[in-house]
DNA sequence: GAATGCATTATTGTATACAATACTGGGTAA
DNA sequence: TTACCCAGTATTGTATACAATAATGCATTC
């Protein structure tokens, strides 16, 4: 995939992007990135190119590189791919799951429970971010984990875009709901919890149209 | 995404994966490709990225970049989840196809129909892929098109490989009757022929070790 | 004769130089 | 004054030059 230099810039891009320090619309000059990598261009280029794929940044043509400003079409898009995604993931999780498996997901929902409200959001995002993406690798089939990591990174933009600060991030008791399901292997249950627990977080973001960061002053008033 | 130089590499190299012009496993030397398509390395580059994104090629970090060559292990987890896509896909191709999508994809049965055994195999296995990502586009979400194409396009590198030349190729008669499921909007049986449809292709695979295709001399006399 | 080490070569990885494009602003003409 | 054109600038796109790495083969030594 990436090598070790581009893979530590892709992680910090990516992580500034995460945490709204690169905001939606901002643009991510080649240079710019570059010097403050301290290498050349060249690496920089195919991070973008990498973060474009994950529909992180936008590229356009001859004008440069852009943090995605996802439409509300497509935000829900992403929801509802994710419902597709971790709804069967769950069901096959609880089909396969062992008991180191287990223990894992638990820990992480413990560490989930023990931050919540204390340590920074964006990293209570992460942690909450990491059970599902435990359940994902637990459902057996690569693609799963491959799909929904890019749709998650992507749902914390969208949160950035359309949330409103406080009640975005999954309650811990949620995913300890869910965990119990799979630990007692009930993949009806599991799969339910887990729709009702990604509409519940889709439906605390404000799809206004007003809210739509803008691009351009253009655009405000058109 | 590609600007339409590197798009017209990507589809060149995409196209000869695909008809086994590159054979999985061979190796595609930057300097050589940059020369055959009259360009410098960097445009083939940032296709092979690409590409390894979607699976097609591998890349060894200071070895170089090689056709892929899917374990069976791999080319299940691509049969795996094209199931879960497109059982999910044609269900909503049911219930959310207007009278146009239901023209196009009729087209697209008769043209297979149509070219079945006369033309050349490949042309045949694209237009049978057709089908599948007209369901995927009717089904309303753009990340089962997206997910599908590279997944579609993975199943004819794992046909190359485990295949033995002459069913493989989705039978025009499957389609027919996922397409008739479909016109009457019956998701279940839409969704139950889709599936069987799918696990035939892959039953007609030779999942067999010795059939792989090795990589070097070791892997044989080990 | 076999094995090891070194030099050579091939290939990729990174940096830099150059080209193309699109934006910006000022000047000029109507 | 306003609209348009043109030059200059900023940024990306492509090519090339250079560095790093890994494979190869030959020579040397035991």
């Amino acid at each position: 995939m990436l090598n070790s230099l581009e893979m530590d810039i892709y992680k910090k891009i990516k992580q500034a992007i995460i945490q709204q320090k690169l905001r939606p619309n901002m643009q991510l000059i080649e240079k710019d990135l570059a010097e403050s990598f301290g290498v050349s261009r060249t690496p920089v280029r195919n991070v973008l190119r990498r973060l474009e794929y994950e529909k992180l940044v936008k590229i356009k043509e001859h004008k440069g590189t852009f943090v995605s400003c996802s439409t509300i079409e497509e935000a829900k898009e992403v929801f509802e791919m994710r419902r597709i995604l971790e709804g069967e993931a769950v069901r096959r999780a609880c089909r396969l799951h062992n008991e180191e498996q287990l223990k894992e997901l638990e820990t992480l929902v413990e560490e989930e429970r023990h931050i919540y409200g204390s340590l920074d959001f964006y990293e209570s995002l992460k942690v909450s971010g990491d059970f599902h993406l435990k359940i994902a690798e637990i459902a057996g089939n690569s693609y799963f984990y491959q799909y929904l990591e890019d749709l998650i990174s992507l749902t914390y933009v969208i949160i950035a875009i359309y949330g409103r600060g406080k009640m975005e991030t999954c309650g811990s008791h949620d995913h300890l709901q869910i965990f119990n399901a799979i630990k007692q292997r009930d993949g009806d249950l599991a799969e339910r919890l887990s729709l009702i627990h990604l509409s519940e977080i889709e439906s605390n973001l404000h799809f206004n149209e007003e809210l739509q960061i803008s691009s351009s002053l253009s655009d405000i008033f058109l």
